[in-house]
Parts: structure tokens; C-alpha cells; sequence
DNA sequence: GGGGCGAAGTTATACGTAAAACTTCGGATG
DNA sequence: CATCCGAAGTTTTACGTATAACTTCGCCCC
């Protein structure tokens, strides 16, 4: 660009946009910015001491590009801030933003989060990232994030998010809303506590109880209809001893699953479920297996367990009781991980749409940060049926 | 002003550091940040519009505890800085300190950003969060960066970090610095394209080639030895024939492992060992280990795979295979992933110190970061000898 | 023909903090 | 007694942006 109108006016025109003008500092007027306005600026090179800024240290500020375009910086902040229409010429818009791009201008976050108050930034909350499930949901709130010109960063909630441990100490200030996945209750309250309390942080559940307050959006699975087909397909089998390896936490999305469990399994006379539980990961997932299994007669036919993790624990219980799975004995997870294929047999398991729930998630954030009202929204599952599950022994 | 006579003067005097005066808002002046100091601040209330600062909107500033100190805004500064020892009196700091905790003040870190070039943060970039061993790099590099008051953002790298796409899109002008680990030759070169460029932030590499030029420093853990103590194991255990279930990842990591392998295998005439290359997922694994043990003479007695996620594809290759483990296959894993021991039998694998070499590297960056150079790091790794490898068949 | 109006900018200001430069003052020193 | 000095603050300014308020100007319509 640069000096350069395009339809042959004399360029001497001042004041005009598209023309190079230094106003105020003393300096030699030749053309700085971007001489050619090519599309490459060279690698490292271009930016001997004869460029605009010579003395200058940082990155290039709007002014910087303001300068190298002929406009004011206010101008340049309404190019870039998207919100140019009616308030700048297409031509000068263009201008700008070449200027910007040539000069490899990137706007300060620091001091726009100081303007607007804004900071375009979210916390993730989930128990913890090692957890594969919600790996997933903070890939596909950071996508979305990304999209939008946001940034995610996670907290995965350390053993106990008591008040001893402020979950925002060094971020609070610099978020624009929280979402939580699937907290333990007390987790929640912590959270909402600090968050929506004072400072009145936008709150996104995920997976959490809904009539729960204090949420600005919700964002649910529908675990109970996860839970329901899993009866139903081994009701299907014959099975009518069942054993529901229980994740010891006190969080919504289990409390979900054990109900359904109830209440799938009320529909079908002759049926009875156990429920035993354990901590979520393999070795209690194994021990409560084994207790299930121990009964001598009355030896449940399937075991319904509530996470991936906890069926990989069942697994090894029922190779240790001699037991073969399926033919002696079903085992179903929940989540649908990596580990559920991986084993053997693969896991009957319900898969959920992990990466979907956090996009929704920070959508619904996304839409409360500018003023709508997301509704609820309840993402479907499906029942993953695979080699761990199969006919009752004994049944038809 | 801020009259201030020594100690013992009247507690009345106006604007004497250790009284509090609201300016302005004509108020209750009962304590209101936080009453009882207590754990539980109650469910849902206390912040009713009765605070201080009752006309004003946002959280209160560095001015607003001046005010409420009887200091001036730079001394507050001083105080929450850390820096003030010689500049601001004991007495003042203490007073200052109180009114910012009854305050609830928290700095607003835009503007301390802007102030002062720095972000406190730091990104993260990994090949996929989604994978348990990156996951625990977070975790630890996170914990670090909270102690001292830094935020984390993670990139999983998505698909292709081609130039195509930034990493640092919208991150770039918010981050100190950035630690890349376990990348792909041609990512990693993007990333120091990217981030080591014009902009020269600092970038610690973990687990990467520490000959590869642009890192200020390094963490690697020791991969040759784990691999050399796992090819000794087999070796002690009899196996002659060995597999070597690859990973198809440009990355440094993998290349080490693999010429460790070779080295540790050349110490044993008679040993030899093929590669069969996988996509790193459990079914490109399975493939792989099926490739492997097609050979009907001259079967390898073991697999030694890359990672975790591909020994469980090969378990299941020996399985379909009608093949045992260990009697008839050994198979070795990497990583020690929470698959490693939910899987039957569970693997041999080497264990990674994830957690700590996340710390670590976020420790490097803190001290880069602090003008310090530390030195290359090298974490130590442990060979778990678990149930996936035995006494080779035929051997004594 | 003039007055209003929208388009296209510009000028000015505030955001909250850190830190450099300046002030004040009591005491130690020559 | 004049002076210098360090302690303990204070005043002031700059960071880079967004946006409200203002200016200019060409144009259309009564």
C-alpha cells in the first residue's frame, strides 16, 4: 500500500487515507511500513534501524500500525475489533489491515482486557485431566474456545477443593466465566462459592444436577438413558442378577446413573440389583467386583459398573474368580475410553459424547457472556455393545 | 499529608496508616470482606449490596485499599509487589495487607500485565491431552506454575502444526514463555518458528533432541535407559527373537528408543530384532503386533512396544493369534499408563516420571524466566516388571 | 438553498498497575 | 550549624487499547 490511491488522483492529497504521513515526530518521510506491500516481509531481515520505531523495543502497538496506514489509532482499534461497519470505509479498512499484517501487528491482550473488562478467557473445572473423559471435554471446549477467540485454562480440582484451596487464586481476575464438568457436590459448592459469589463469574454446568442454582446455563448427557439401555440390552440377555459397581463419588452424574439403574431395573418383575462400591480406579473397581462376586449362590450373571475404569477392575475380578466374561459373567462400563477397547473382551459400554459436551459447554458460556439465555441442553448417548456382555448363563 | 506522628499517637488522627476510612461512601463501617475468617463463608449469601465500595461496580482497585489504608495507591503497590522491604515500614505493609484482605482486593492482572510486560503465564504444547501421559505433564508443570503464581494454557497440538495454522493465534502477546514437549520434528520446528521467532519467548523442550537449536533449556527423561533395562530383562529372561512394535512418530523421543534397542540388543550375540511400525492407537497396534507374529518359523518370542497403548494391541494380536502371555509371547509396554495395570495380564512397561518432568520443565522456564540458565535435566525412569513377560519358551 | 443526516473519521480519556523520580524528615556527621 | 543520608512515602507517568464524544463533509430533500 502505501503511498498509492488507485485510481490515479494526485497522491500528494494530505490527510488522505492510503498515503504515508508522520505527523508531529520529526522524521525522514519515506516510506516506512512495509515497503513493497508484498506478501513477504523477509525472514528477519526488513527491520534494520530505518524502519518506523527504529528506537522502539516491543511489538508494534496499534499506533505503530496507525502510523504505518496514515490513520489514527482509534481507527485501527475499530478495524480490528470487528466492529467497523458504517464507522470505516472498506478501502481503509483494507489498508489497515494490511498495514497490520505486514507489520505482524497482534493486539495486546493485557491492555484490551484492561479496556473492556473482558479477558476472553475461561476456566475449565473438572476433578482431573488424567481422567481421559474429560481430556476430551476440555478439547472440545478449547476448540470452540478457539474459535471464538478464546482461550481455556483448566483446573483440574485437586483432592478436595475445600475452601483451604482458592481453585482461582491467581486466575480470578482474569476470567470471563467458569465451567465446571461433573463435580462433586461439595466441589460445586466451593466453586460456586467463589465464583459466582462476590464477583458473579458466569457458571456453566456440565453434567451436573440442574436444579442445582447458580448456573447460568446447564449442559447435560442424558446418562439416565445411557443407563436405561444398558438394562434393557441385559435384561434382553436374561439377566436378572445384577450387581452395580458404583463409583464412590458424591457427584450428580453418579447419583443419575443409580437411579435409572432402580428404575430400568423396576420395570422387569424377578429382576434385583446389588450395588457395591468403589473408588474410581481399577484396584477398588476390582475389589468391589470380587465382593460382588463372592456370593456363592445367588452369584450375580452381570455387573454394571460406572465407569470404564471400574469395569477394567470387574475384568480382572472375574478372570481371578475363574470366572469367564461374557459366558459367565457380563460386565458393562460407562464413558466409552480408550481402555474399553483396548481390553478383553472389548467393553459393552455407553459412549459419550465427551468432546461434543465440552463444546457445548463453552457455547453456552460463549452465548451467557453476550447476554442470551441458552436453554438446557441434554446431549444424547449411545450404548456401546460389545464382547463383554452376553447371554445369561442358564437363560434361554 | 498522611500526617503520622510515631507510635501512640491518637488512633483518631485522619488518614494515619492503621485506621480505616471510607471516603465518599457514607456507610456501615463494619467489617466486610470476610467476617469471620472462617471456612465457610455460607451457601448463597453475604454478598448482598451492603459491601463497601456500595456505589461503585467492579472489584476493588490498588486505590480503593490505598483509600481504606490511608496510604497512597504506589504503596499499595509496594506492598502487594513483594518488593518493599526497605521502602515501606513494617507497620504500613501490615496495615496495607489487612485492608486488601478485608477488601478482598485482588491486583487486577490485565493491567499488571500491561504495566509490566509479563503474563504469568505460560503455554504448554503437547501432541494430544488426551493421552495419560500428557495429561500428567500438565498436571505437574501446572502445580509448579500455581506455586509461584503462573497459569498454564495448553495446546494439544492439533493435527498439523503447519504454519497453516498459529498456535499462538490468540495467545501469543498473553504468554512468558512456552514449553513444548515430546513433538514432532516438524511441529516442534513450527513452534520455534513460531514462538522463538521475532518474538523470542522463551522455550524449554521436554523430551525433544537437546542438540535441536532455540531451546533455553531442557528436561528429558532418561528413554535409552528404560528401553536398555527393558531389552536386559527380556534378554535375562532368554528371548533372542524381538520384535519391535515402533511408534510411526517423527519425534526424538522414538528415535531414541529405537537406537537403544539396537545398542542393547547388540551387546548379546544371537539377538536380533525386526520393526514393525503403528499409528499410535490400540487397532494400529494390533496390526502391527499381528504383522509381527505372522512368521510362522522364526515367531518372536517378544514384543517390545512403544508405548502402552500398542502393547495392548499387541496382547490382543497374541490372543487372536491363540498365542499366551507370557508363556508363548512377551510383550513390553511404555509409559505406565493406568492401561498398564488395568489390563490382563498387566504390562511390563517402563514408568515415566510425567508429573515430575512437567514440574521440571515449568521450574526451567521459571528460571529462564528469572535470568538463570539451568541446566540440561535428566529424569530418571523405572522398568515395572509386571505379568506381560516371562522366561522365553524353549529357553532353559 | 439551507438544514439535517449519515458516513468516515479524529480527539480525548479511562482502565489499574508498576516504577522512576521526587519529597520530606529525623538523625548522624563533619 | 550546615550538610548529607537513608527511610518512608508520595506524585506522576506510561503501558496499549476501546470507545464515547466530537468534527468534517458530501449529499439529499424539502
Amino acid at each position: 500500500m502505501a503511498v498509492q490511491q488507485g485510481a490515479g488522483g494526485p497522491p500528494e492529497a494530505p490527510g488522505a487515507p492510503g498515503t504515508l504521513e508522520v505527523p508531529g515526530t520529526p522524521e525522514a518521510p519515506g516510506v516506512a511500513g512495509a515497503p513493497g506491500g508484498s506478501a513477504d516481509a523477509g525472514p528477519a531481515g526488513a527491520a534494520g534501524g530505518s524502519g518506523p520505531r527504529a528506537g522502539r523495543s516491543g511489538p508494534p502497538t496499534s499506533r505503530d500500525v496507525a502510523r504505518a496506514a496514515g490513520v489514527s489509532q482509534a481507527t485501527v482499534s475499530l478495524v480490528m475489533g470487528g466492529k467497523w461497519s458504517g464507522r470505516v470505509s472498506q478501502r481503509t479498512a483494507d489498508c489497515v489491515r494490511e498495514a497490520a499484517r505486514s507489520l505482524g501487528y497482534r493486539p495486546n491482550l493485557a491492555a484490551r482486557s484492561l479496556r473492556t473488562g473482558r479477558t476472553r478467557t475461561a476456566l475449565l473445572v473438572v476433578p482431573a485431566l488424567t481422567n481421559e473423559y474429560f481430556a476430551r471435554v476440555h478439547s472440545g471446549a478449547a476448540r470452540v474456545a478457539a474459535e471464538h477467540g478464546f482461550g481455556v485454562v483448566v483446573y483440574p480440582s485437586p483432592e478436595g477443593v475445600g475452601p483451604a484451596r482458592d481453585p482461582f487464586a491467581s486466575a480470578r481476575a482474569a476470567l470471563d466465566g467458569v465451567i465446571a464438568s461433573s463435580m462433586a457436590a461439595d466441589a460445586l459448592a466451593a466453586i460456586r462459592g467463589t465464583a459466582a459469589g462476590a464477583e458473579a463469574l458466569p457458571l456453566v454446568m456440565l453434567d451436573s444436577d440442574p436444579s442445582s442454582p447458580g448456573a447460568a446455563a446447564t449442559v447435560n448427557l442424558d446418562i439416565a438413558d445411557g443407563m436405561r439401555r444398558t438394562v434393557r440390552h441385559l435384561l434382553s440377555l436374561g439377566h436378572r442378577r445384577i450387581v452395580h459397581v458404583a463409583a464412590a463419588v458424591d457427584s450428580w452424574t453418579f447419583h443419575v446413573r443409580a437411579r435409572a439403574l432402580a428404575e430400568a431395573l423396576a420395570d422387569e418383575p424377578g429382576a434385583r440389583a446389588r450395588t457395591e462400591y468403589a473408588a474410581l480406579n481399577v484396584e477398588a473397581g476390582r475389589c468391589a467386583a470380587q465382593r460382588a462376586l463372592a456370593a456363592v449362590e445367588d452369584r450375580p450373571t452381570a455387573l454394571v459398573c460406572d465407569d470404564d475404569v471400574l469395569a477394567a477392575g470387574a475384568l480382572k475380578a472375574a478372570r481371578r474368580a475363574g470366572l469367564r466374561v461374557p459366558e459367565d459373567v457380563s460386565v458393562t462400563g460407562f464413558d466409552d475410553l480408550t481402555l474399553a477397547s483396548a481390553l478383553e473382551p472389548e467393553l459393552t459400554t455407553v459412549s459419550l459424547p465427551a468432546e461434543e459436551a465440552g463444546a457445548a459447554g463453552m457455547a453456552a458460556l460463549l452465548a451467557v457472556l453476550e447476554g442470551r439465555v441458552p436453554g438446557p441442553r441434554e446431549l444424547p448417548v449411545v450404548l456401546r455393545t460389545r464382547g463383554s456382555t452376553g447371554p445369561a448363563p442358564g437363560a434361554a
